[in-house]
RNA sequence: UCCCCGGUAGCUCAAUGGCAGAGCAUUCGGCUGUUAACCGAAGGGUUGUAGGUUCGAAUCCCACCCGGGGAGCCA
């Protein structure tokens, strides 16, 4: 039996007939008197094995029997197709060795709450619902990079570790660094600024650290994020190059992804509408939109999360807000030439209530604007001595976004909190495990 | 930081001032096609922590701890 081939569950089906033998652990059992029904899963789907008590020895018939949950297992024996599984195929079992047997395992089969889900997160993830998320989350962070490595732009990584600076320090989170602080960044913006100057198309993706005391299903202290940064790209590029890429990513998950989507009861249909050209609307638009709404806001006030939603509801894909007013956007930000009050970004709103997915918009390319915008922000103007060297040596007009991974995750798999888009969520009120 | 809700068996919950309960999980027994299998039995408790009221507290009061939902905050 040791010389049967191994085989994983989701190859299963070109193998009928023959003996083979499957690694994996057990998910769940079901006993019949002379028969056990073993349910195996391997990470890449789940098989159920019959023991019949006539076609092995008694030792066999016996340990299966008393297999507990979660105990990882290889099994021999033969696959036959069966119209009864869900998968199409059932093997019946020969032989069975129990490689290690696992104690009482906490996540039955029943409802669990979502504390003790997070507190053991590390054996949740051997759900078929959260694998079905996480090979979501593979797909998309595949898509992003290949986008941009098949539209000529360079990978560039940003620094995780960053001096003090940007904004204050109060949303960072501190370290040391030898004999002085450092802070973990929370944006690589401004180094793929640096990076355009140098080479053109650029975009970093990795993990970004927020310190804010945020308690809501859009946040994570925590979290993945990709941007590219284009040298001589205006607001109306930028836009095109997001509508692009959402489109892009979306429809290569509907095409990757259908049966995890299905597992997850995700409406397909809407993910499979989300083609190009999306909505574009300005600020002042988006007022008018919540004025007849009857939602109580006034112009210059930025949006919150209810006031997202209320927009999104308008619309059955993204919707791309931009031309916000200069007083609610950071200092980097350029100003509208056709008017002062209102600065040149954009923020792209994932429909269904799903938020911000993308923030981004065009650069100040101007050193003394620049230099004037930080001031007005009271930052330590020591500290860009070298974001505004890029304004003195062959400046452009340049633009570009950020895009949350988990937050895209959570739309795209039709979730209602991001917690469950990465595999070791990490929140105002929980770091372990 | 603020507001709301919660913490009882491994899990999900019930018991609202008077004997600490159920379902699932676990263990044992039964069943040759189970799909969250089913049937029978058993074990399993410092009711988040500390104090107070009371003849008597899981239940009422106070403080704290932990968690959940939301707000603010959020390049």
């Amino acid at each position: 039996m040791s010389d049967c081939k191994h085989i994983y569950i989701s190859k299963i089906g070109g193998h009928e007939g023959e003996d083979i033998c499957l690694k994996g652990w057990l998910y769940g059992k079901r006993s019949s008197g002379k028969l056990h029904f073993l349910q195996v899963r391997d990470g890449t789907g789940i098989i159920q094995a019959v023991v019949f008590k006539g076609d092995v020895s008694e030792e066999v018939f016996a340990t299966a029997g008393k297999i507990s949950q979660e105990s990882s297992i290889e099994v021999y024996g033969t696959v036959k197709e069966d119209k009864r599984s869900h998968i199409g195929y059932e093997i019946a079992v020969k032989d069975l060795k129990l490689v290690s047997e696992a104690s009482e395992y906490p996540i039955t089969h029943k409802e669990h709450g979502v504390a003790f889900l997070l507190e053991n997160r590390h054996l949740w993830l051997r759900s078929p619902k959260q694998l079905a998320i996480l090979k979501i989350r593979h797909q998309i962070i595949k898509s992003v990079r290949d986008y941009f490595n098949n539209n000529d732009f360079l990978l560039v990584d940003a620094p995780i570790f960053t001096p003090a600076a940007c904004e204050g320090t109060t949303n960072l989170f501190e370290t040391e660094y030898f004999d002085e602080k450092a802070y973990l960044t929370q944006s690589g913006q401004l180094y793929m600024e640096a990076a355009a100057m140098a080479f053109g198309k650029v975009y970093c993706f990795g993990p970004v650290f927020r310190a804010e005391k945020s308690k809501t299903r859009r946040h994570l202290t925590e979290f993945w994020m990709v941007e590219p940064e284009m040298a001589y790209y205006d607001l109306k590029m930028d836009m095109d190059l997001a509508e692009d890429f959402i489109e892009y990513i979306v429809q290569s998950v509907v095409k990757h992804n259908r049966k995890d989507l299905e597992l997850l009861e995700r409406d397909i249909s809407k993910l499979e509408n989300i083609k190009k050209p999306f909505p574009r609307i300005t600020y002042d638009e988006a007022i008018e939109i919540l004025k007849q709404k009857g939602k109580e806001i006034e112009w210059g006030e930025d949006f919150g999360g209810d006031e997202e939603t209320a927009i999104s509801e308008n619309f059955d894909r993204p919707v791309m807000i931009h031309r916000y007013p200069t007083k609610c956007k950071a200092f980097y930000m350029k100003q509208d030439p056709e008017n002062q009050d209102l600065a040149l970004c954009v923020d792209v709103i994932a429909p269904e209530g799903y938020g911000e997915v993308i923030g981004g918009g065009q650069r100040e390319d101007d050193c003394d604007a620049l230099l004037e915008k930080i001031k007005e922000h009271n930052l330590p103007q020591e500290a860009f001595e070298w974001y505004l060297d890029l304004r003195k040596y062959g400046s452009v007009p340049h633009a570009g976004f950020g895009l949350g991974i988990e937050r895209t995750v959570a739309w795209l798999c039709g979730l209602h909190h991001v917690r469950e888009t990465i595999p070791f969520p990490r929140m105002m009120e929980r770091i372990r495990p």
